[in-house]
DNA sequence: GTGTATATCTCGGGG
DNA sequence: CCCCGAGGTATACAC
């Protein structure tokens, strides 16, 4: 890792044109050849960046970073304040918890928890237009489509809207209802949902983990 | 901007929860206040951050950055190899070119472009499940929906077609069309464009910017 | 402030 | 390779 401070100005051509004017930047080189260009706020975007893979040709006074698609940015350095380099290694990367995926798990293994009788077919049933997350059978022979969210928005209704239309062209699955479940629901989403006649069910994480470690606690 | 190099160890515990283990690491600490930590590869994003506005109190080889929502960044520096901070003030901010808004911007401008006799009523017309980018009036006294993409695909047709549904509601601007104006659009937005029957159409933003500037030089 | 849409989104997974 | 979907998305903008 190699960072530098100065006085710049960045040029970049792409998949947009933007232009920095001269001003003092920290300038991220990373171990896979990747460039950011980071003002003093704003703690995520870098205001200019070029994504491995690149070419990193470093002229005089003027770096130019290229890609094979075609982007280029350039950066002209007017003043250097600081040039320094660092061995950092591999990261051993970061741990997660509390995303889509956990709720998705939870509600797999207790399918009934949304709605009573429901048995699990698949997770991430295909479509040709992209995988369902959880397809269930209700008692009465009939197919439930199941969208989980954390935080339940309109796209999120329009995604499961999409898929119940493919899958209800199979006659296997007919008929095909549709179960929006989400940590939170908008009240806009809950309008469209209705409109679509999908149901729109809030879950409890917290309590779905704690529901699964009582049940174990039986044993 | 503050930059530090240390072995550290990281945990997050808010929106979900997340750790690092020990490793050697980038960390940046902005004018803002907000707080980055970066490894030696991936441009963009930080393995872990904290947006402004919080509070960072530096203890004993412990750095514990909090936030008014309740989230919490905690730091601990197990061999600091490099700390220098520098000052860098307001950056000027970017100029960018070539993103949807100038290109809803150019066809505001001149709707005829899109289909002969088009007049703009009005930008960012409101319904109430979002705004629609442009309303126009046909010659025949119709009402036509545009929405404006820099690369149209089908999640832009589904949200045009949600607002053609709304906006047919309102007796005063019966009949309601659909145009999908884009630079590019995938083949699948323009099959269900067809579908849904909506117009799709590729504009030209090089173009459309010679048409502007040439008539200007009319004058 | 809430809600919606955009982004040089980034990033990862599956066919 | 593209396509699709998630993200602690962040960010801008209108109401």
């Amino acid at each position: 890792m190699r960072i530098v401070v100065a006085e710049c100005t960045v040029d970049y051509q792409g998949r947009l044109t933007a232009h920095l004017p001269r001003a003092r930047r920290l300038i991220m080189v990373k171990a896979d050849g990747c460039v950011a260009v980071h003002a003093d706020g704003g703690a995520y975007k870098p205001l200019n960046w070029m994504n491995a893979p690149n070419l990193l040709e470093e002229g005089d006074g003027t770096w130019v970073v290229t890609n094979p698609k075609g982007e280029r940015l350039v950066i002209t350095l007017h003043d250097v304040i600081h040039d320094s380099t660092f061995e950092l290694g591999i990261d051993p990367g970061l741990q997660k918890d509390g995303v889509e995926a956990n709720l998705q798990q939870l509600l797999a293994d207790r399918p009934w928890v949304l709605e009573d009788g429901l048995t699990l077919i698949r997770r991430e049933y295909p479509t040709d237009i992209g995988p369902v997350d959880l397809l269930c059978a209700d008692p009465h022979g009939g197919t439930v489509a199941i969208e989980v969210k954390r935080r339940g928005e309109i796209d999120g209704v329009e995604q499961l809207a999409r898929y119940l239309e493919r899958l209800s062209l199979d006659p296997r699955l007919r008929p095909v209802r549709g179960i929006f479940a989400a940590q939170q629901i908008t009240p806009q989403a809950r309008t469209l949902a209705a409109a679509r006649g999908i149901a729109a069910v809030e879950v409890d994480y917290e309590g779905l983990q704690e529901v699964d470690s009582g049940e174990l606690r039986l044993f």
